[in-house]
RNA sequence: GGGGUCGUAGCUCAGUCGGUUAGAGCGCCAGCCUGUCACGCUGGAGGCCGCGGGUUCGAGUCCCGUCGACCUCGCCA
């Protein structure tokens, strides 16, 4: 062994002890020609070692030719450091290492970067050099809180029954769904596996083995966008169950959650988490993952709008659409005119939206370049129905039902975090269920499964199965975290005919139907108990839980934007050789 | 595929209305310093202003294109 301890556990107790630490120079203090400071690090913290000339030791030269990020190892006695030289920023800070033997294990360049303190370079130059990007201690919390949380999700299913079983990383293309990675086979010339964009019918096909109890520790991967919150390969917590209903799975995650926080971050979760309908979440908060760590709900106007004066509301009202608003509490004075006409206007517009009209509570009355076009009593209804008060500014927007949800959650989510309408280390955990099972894709002429086409329809809809496909909830639910999606997942459907059915009102015929899933209907034909599942996105999880708003920071070795791996250079060509063994040839695109 | 922000020293940034020799802090190098701890002090080196074109007497600055990073809409069963 290189080391006898690590570089954050000696304290005063020690003193006395002959140790041996090894780790990188994190700093390097020279006082005179008789004593060289140096902080060492590891994972487990700093220490300081020093060098001192004296009768019974002289600074070896090496000493002081020593650099940032060289990794060294000394031999030494452990000092207490003495009454006010106690550094209390450092757990070891009591004491110091008085060194006898230094050895040099490794040279480090100049790094591009200070690993601590400096301010932070930019991404692309972290992930170029991602090996130094993970010694910050930032860093390395989180790739610690990360195993951590990994650890204690395995340990709460382990005691629970469930077993943990590998599904391939090379399966069949189902091209429902997002796009897939595609892997050429050398065997079988232009046939290609696709990678799991989850292991869904792989644990489908377990319950019907009999593995009642089932998760995984999934890596998935889906080529598609990217954003902030999400990777071209991620991780999920995934999870099925046999002989289950809804409730079963839900009861069993809010285990998880609660044991999980309680673990890893000393939060205690009140479980049950709270459960609300999906119709109710899209009226009061405009989306299906709505941030409920602060209200600001979203109020519906219609009816009053639409018998004013106001010519824009009135055709919005009477062709059907909806005019809503949100109530920004004391707000008149926070939001000028240039921010409302130009910079919340075009946010809006983002999202469809064609204006954002907006209206101050002052003097009992509304305030507004569009005031006039409402009676006095109107005004009061909706003061009073906004619940406004003076000060409040109230914003609304005229447009399709799914026009103003958009709008409004996203100005919603806005507002709340620059007026600081919530703690930002606070959680908001809640599940969204009753999700509609299917929704109209009108370019294509018939409708999509918004979860996926294995899902249950709710037994109490199923009288609209053939007639109003559109009203058929599922039953599916989704967990969400102050307002992002952490987990999904949904019951199955375990009866081949009613998987039929489904497919027939997604268009899948038969035939297709066959020839992509067969194997899961096939499967469902020989005897397969009711089940449900669900799968967390780890990776967000650990970004809600490290406190950060960007999943990179989370994950050792992540991608860009443009799905590049800036360390390896992935993607990148290949030898013809390979190609030519794989059967492809490459068509350049055409210049542009 | 669309919209936006950014790209100047190793890093983070400033750089006025287009003007003569492109700056600061940190880092780096050298020297000094026996109790520092993001040590301090003194001095020094370091620039294809992302890349390519254009406008101009003159471009870091204006225009066009392009590459890359980030945010976002679409997309993500």
């Amino acid at each position: 062994m290189h080391r006898t301890h690590n570089c954050g556990e000696l304290r005063r107790a020690n003193a006395g002890q002959t140790v041996t630490l090894a780790g990188w120079v994190n700093s390097y203090r020279e006082q005179g020609k008789e004593l060289v400071f140096v902080d060492l690090r590891d994972r487990y913290g700093k220490t300081q070692v020093v060098f001192y000339t004296d009768d019974d030791s002289k600074i070896d030269s090496l000493a002081r030719r020593l650099r940032r990020e060289d990794v060294i190892k000394i031999v030494g006695e452990v000092r207490y450091r003495g009454d006010g030289l106690v550094n209390a920023k450092l757990a070891t800070g009591e004491i110091e290492v008085r060194v006898q033997q230094l050895v040099v294990l490794s040279r480090s360049k100049t790094p591009p970067f200070e690993i601590e303190g400096g301010e932070l370079p930019n991404e692309e130059l972290r992930l170029k050099h991602r090996f130094l990007d993970l010694r910050r201690p930032e860093l390395q919390r989180n790739i610690i809180l990360r195993h951590e949380l990994t650890q204690a999700v395995r340990e709460y299913f382990n005691q629970r029954n469930f077993l943990e079983i590998e599904t391939p990383m090379l399966g069949r293309s189902t091209p429902e769904g997002a796009r897939d990675y595609l892997v050429p086979s050398r065997v079988h010339p232009g046939s290609f596996y696709a990678l799991p964009q989850s292991p869904q019918i792989y644990k489908q096909i377990l319950m019907v083995s009999g593995f009642d109890r089932y998760y995984q520790i999934a890596r998935c991967f889906r080529d598609e966008d990217l954003r902030a919150d999400r990777q071209p390969e991620f991780t999920q917590i995934d999870v099925e169950m046999a002989f289950v209903e809804r409730d079963d799975v839900l009861n069993t995650i809010d285990g998880l959650v609660s044991s999980v926080m309680k673990k890893v971050r000393g939060i205690e979760v009140p479980v049950p988490l709270p459960r609300y309908t999906y119709r109710d979440v899209m009226e009061r908060f405009g989306c299906d993952k709505p941030d409920m760590r602060f209200g600001m709900e979203i109020t519906d106007i219609t009816d009053i709008a639409g018998a004013s004066e106001f010519s824009v509301f009135k055709t919005v009202s009477s062709s059907g659409g909806r005019i809503r608003g949100l109530n920004v509490k004391g707000g008149s004075e926070k939001y000028s005119r240039r921010l409302l006409d130009v910079d919340l206007k075009n946010f809006v517009g983002d999202f469809g939206a064609k204006g954002l009209a907006y209206m101050k509570v002052a003097g009992g009355k509304l305030e507004s370049s569009i005031a006039k076009f409402f009676s006095d009593a109107q005004q009061q209804e909706i003061i009073s129905r906004m619940q406004g008060e003076e000060g409040d500014l109230l914003l609304f927007v005229a447009d399709t039902y799914k026009v103003t949800c958009a709008a409004l959650a996203a100005l919603r989510n806005r507002i709340g975090k620059e007026q600081n309408l919530y703690d930002p280390a606070s959680f908001a955990c809640l599940w969204v269920v009753d999700f509609p099972l299917v929704t109209w894709n009108a370019e294509e002429g018939r409708y999509d499964a918004e979860h996926h086409p294995f899902c249950q329809p709710n037994p109490e809809d199923s009288e609209y199965l053939k007639s109003d496909p559109g009203k058929v909830r599922a039953d599916s639910y989704d967990l969400v975290v102050n307002g992002y999606e952490a987990a999904s997942g949904s019951v199955r459907i375990h009866d081949s005919e009613v998987q039929q059915m489904v497919f027939d009102l997604l268009k899948i015929n038969s035939e297709e139907a066959e020839r992509r899933f067969g194997f899961l209907l096939e499967a469902l034909r020989f005897g397969a108990p009711p089940h449900a599942g669900i799968a967390l996105g780890l990776d967000r999880w650990v970004m809600l839980l490290a406190g950060n708003d960007n999943i990179r920071e989370v994950i050792a070795f992540p991608k860009t934007q443009k799905a590049a791996d800036m360390l390896t250079g992935a993607p990148s060509g290949v030898d013809d050789r390979q190609l030519r063994d794989l059967h492809i040839d490459v068509v350049e695109p055409p210049p542009k």
